[in-house]
DNA sequence: ATTAAAATAACGGACGTTCGTCCTTTTTTT
DNA sequence: AAAAAAAGGACGAACGTCCGTTATTTTAAT
């Protein structure tokens, strides 16, 4: 699998995206059209992350946010109930896309090592397509409110814990040599967060997200495989 | 080496880095006792490196640094110009000093092998001595005015530049494979980072820091050595 | 050693701005 | 014409900063 292939795959489009938020918000947005919250939703969400990928979401203000999206301070109104209620939709959105993307790509795989190659590519695809998301996610986690922030830890543990699982599976069969476990998933984590985070530093190197891929693969299977 | 004679080794204490701030910002502090800025400096860092582990420096305003700090808020601007003066003269400092001090602890090194050895270490051991300060430079990084942010990033790329070099110098010496060097080097800038970004997980884990230094020597072994 | 004077440090009220949010008005859609 | 959506003026709270005042320490004079 290449990433264009997982594109396909993978149906991750801002009008799906949108239209799931909507689903489960529908009784705190106040525009009854569908196609009209639909196409808004996307226009405010992308000018948020926009904004947010140069300054913080608590350092935006909402006329800036008017300002980017081309909607009234009014209007904005009609589509969540205060800022902090946005924050929490953006984010939990996103959690929900990955943790499902993610959950149902390695179940693909049938052997250990496949699994973790898969586990790998998916994270690496995944938040490649949904970049600013991840950035997101990872900048404003520390600045959240305590629930939110403990569902942001959760989320991120739970990543973890399939790796770990991953590996555990391999080294019981014999396939993976008995490493550490829990510090050979953590450096896969920071690899892999590493690709979202320096996503500048890959371009300007033209690194591409397949070379990239490949390469944690290499790392991967260099420390574990027998 | 091991982290407590890194500490011993390296002199960066709370007064040391106070007094080197005053040195550098002598004609914009306007108290002119020494004993009383070293001793005021330090509540100021302190809280505002304490404070902005929960939020954003933008976020923080200069009452909860009053009240965090015990200082007024008009005794304050007796220590520095203005806010944004605030974060650029903590930022300047940290990056002089984690310079400094990784590059005259890799001249330690005589083999390439040694010198990567040192490499990981010191910055391991430098960003676990100055954690806060290192999570506050890459989170605080994005929100900076241009050349700020233009030297933060040069600061980074310099640190990556001396990795690439050494690798490069192990492959030309045959001891080291032929790798994607850029690669390495960027996976390896990866995992110090999560150190000092992920303490909580680590220290939950009980992972100590003579441990992650060692395992992160260990992936880069085996990626590197023939 | 006391006291008076000067210098320095800290304080916190007040100002102009900008913030999130509310609410009435205008525009667009049906 | 009625209903829905968007607009943007208005408001109180909170912001960074300034600056007149008070408190403390140091110096000079007795």
């Amino acid at each position: 699998m290449i990433y264009s292939e997982f594109k396909k795959m993978v149906n991750i489009s801002k009008e799906e995206i949108s239209g799931q938020i909507l689903e489960r918000n529908r009784d705190s947005i106040k525009v009854k059209k569908e196609e009209k919250v639909i196409e808004n939703l996307i226009k405010i969400i992308d000018a948020t992350l926009d904004i947010c990928s140069k300054k913080s979401f608590q350092a935006m203000s909402i006329r800036d946010l008017s300002a980017a999206s081309g909607l009234s301070r009014g209007a904005l109104y009609s589509y969540f109930i205060n800022k902090e209620e946005l924050l929490i939709l953006i984010l939990s959105q996103g959690r929900e896309i990955a943790n499902r993307v993610l959950t149902q790509q390695i179940a693909r795989g049938s052997s250990p090592l496949e699994k973790l190659r898969l586990a790998i590519k998916s994270h690496i695809y995944l938040s490649e397509a949904m970049q600013t998301w991840f950035y997101f996610t990872y900048i404003e986690a520390r600045s959240l409110p305590r629930d939110e922030q403990k569902r942001t830890i959760e989320s991120e543990l739970y990543t973890e814990k399939i790796f770990i699982d991953i590996i555990n599976e391999g080294i019981a069969k014999k396939i993976f040599r008995n490493e550490n476990v829990i510090l050979a998933a953590s450096v896969l984590k920071a690899m892999l967060q590493d690709w979202y985070m320096k996503r500048w530093k890959y371009k300007n190197r033209k690194v591409s997200v397949d070379d990239y891929a490949d390469f944690v693969i290499h790392v991967m299977e260099s420390i574990l495989l027998i």
